[in-house]
DNA sequence: ACAAAAGTGTTTGGGATACACCCATGC
DNA sequence: GCATGGGTGTATCCCAAACACTTTTGT
């Protein structure tokens, strides 16, 4: 929406303040918990970080604003948020008195891409955030508090991960949003107690077929792993991994090998690995691909389960729902 | 503030939504959760019971609107209101779009006088609501959620009732709140255990001098009960009462003999009893402020308490306060 | 073969529940 | 003296914390 060509004005009786969504979307990475932020391309503020949001229309509701902002903004299509509050100091906004209807949210950490448009997101580890746009430094205060409250009484953690998941995940994940460790083994008891997980049945997960000891993988042909020219490969993880790195460029579009080997040498650069191309060196780049393929398996051991979200529906029903530690 | 008489236009490039309180005032009589409704004066729904609430102005924030609505329209200081959440439903208001910001709070029963100007103020049981203005029963269902959920971890109870209280009131309005029974006893331990308690001594207390046997009432002197020309008399709780049915038609204004009488008359005859005079007959009268006190202190055996806010502050910051029942 | 982490079982102390009992007050 | 309700004590049960042990997995 360019803030030009504007014949149309709108007048009050009396003063409105304007009003915006702010959402602050929180993530897991396996290790922080991670917060997502774009960088402002306008006045005020301009280049620095502030959460996604922007003013409300006047045929939708706030939730409504917030989900098509983050849409609009950072690609991600949430079903829940929830309310966090609102701010309405008298001058955080230098333009008018703009007052803030704040959400959060939670994203599973994978799944984000960078924003449709100009706008730049990234997610930010919780302990290393910028200094924010307005008094968006407040909002996200309030918003750790929320969570960490929330986390009791509601399936917070279990948005963050991804469907499938081990309790060990899962615990890691409690613990760096609760700031405390937990007994491995009175958190199994507890989890499996609440009634909410449900195993995974072992063939419904199959193990990527990359998956597994290293020796074995360098024996694999070179088209298994990077895949013909279709851009299929046998490896379900580094099908993914191509996938969404590759979606900022084609919308759709199959990859090529060439492709998917520059997309996995670009990725493993980032370990500050040494570039190699698919003929040069097929032995290191199978070592290279298991290596990634194997730290996205990290913790990945041991049974997986699954948020049964019918049962905990049920339970809240019934109000016998806790989650305490 | 008048709708008249404006010149003034404010315009804005884009439109701009209107933007309100609302508050939630919560209170209790001894039996039953009540909840604070004003009578409309003006369309829309005029004639209709809602909230307290009225537009934010460009100078406050959303708390400083809703408190002072508040004291406007219901006479009420409250120093604790908590937000609530926002309402934004696209047509929740004929007018224009209204995006409401709802409050709630608790206030002490006792403490309600009428409102200040030709609003009508008054307490509803929360079993016997009317139907309310706007959104404003769907507001009310979300209140009754969230105080439900407060109630076991902040000290919602104690903004309630009177500064001193036994653990029997304190029970009986928990049972209301949350709809269930505790166990007497089990209910005394656990409060006591919390910390956030403290015994009043017996002297702090002092009860008042008509507090006892309705014989030892009659042998009073008239001009004890009902005061002198000054309208000073020695029982705290009919002073309290005349002072605050008072308050609406004098502003501070001392309070003569004759219309103290017309005062407990008038709140006596709503128990059906007839209206009688101080000099026809002082007995009778005696027995029904009698009456009138005693009421007042049903329920008032045993200890009393009060809460001790610094502790709770305290425990609170250990994070080490729980409610659960 | 060894280390590390997954998965399962056992003990135990403290708090929640369900009672019994005594005391104070009012009629 | 009897009923009602306030105040305190006690036995039981269950759950959560602490810890031991076996199995699996990766190197």
């Amino acid at each position: 929406m360019s803030i030009d060509n504007h014949t149309e004005v709108y007048t009050y009786k009396y003063p409105h303040p304007a009003v915006t969504t702010d959402c602050v979307v929180f993530g897991f990475d396996g290790k922080e918990l991670m917060v997502l932020l774009i960088e402002r391309g306008l006045e005020p503020y301009k280049g620095m970080w502030a959460f996604p949001g922007g003013f409300i229309r006047m045929n939708e509701t706030a939730e409504e604003c917030a989900r098509r902002e983050l849409r609009e903004e950072t690609g991600l299509e949430l079903d829940k948020v929830r309310e966090l509050g609102t701010f309405s100091g008298v001058n955080r906004d230098p333009r008018e008195r703009v007052i803030s209807i704040a959400f959060y949210s939670l994203a599973r950490h994978s799944t984000v891409r960078g924003g449709d448009d100009a706008v730049k997101a990234k997610w930010w580890a919780i302990d290393d955030i910028p200094q924010l746009a307005f008094d968006h430094d407040y909002i996200l205060r309030q918003a750790m508090k929320r969570i960490r409250q929330d986390i009791h009484f509601e399936p917070v953690g279990f948005d963050l991960l991804d469907e499938e998941f081990t309790i060990a995940e899962l615990q890691r994940l409690y613990e760096s949003i609760l700031g405390v460790h937990f007994d491995r083994r009175n958190f199994y008891r507890k989890m499996l107690q609440t009634g909410v997980l449900e195993e995974v049945e072992e063939e419904e997960m199959p193990r990527p077929i990359y998956y597994g000891k290293q020796k074995e993988m360098k024996r694999m042909d070179v088209d298994e792993l990077f895949g013909d020219t279709m851009g299929e490969t046998q490896s379900p993880i580094i099908d993914s991994i191509c996938a969404s790195e590759a979606s900022s460029s084609h919308e759709g579009n199959a990859i090529t090998r060439e492709e998917r080997i520059k997309i996995i040498n670009k990725l493993l650069n980032t370990d500050s690995l040494e570039a190699v191309t698919c003929d040069s060196a097929p032995d290191t780049m199978y070592e290279k691909a298991a290596t990634a393929e194997r730290s996205r398996s990290v913790g990945r051991k041991g049974k997986l389960y699954r948020f049964n979200e019918e049962k905990y529906n049920q339970m809240k029903e019934d109000d016998n729902f806790r989650l305490e530690f």
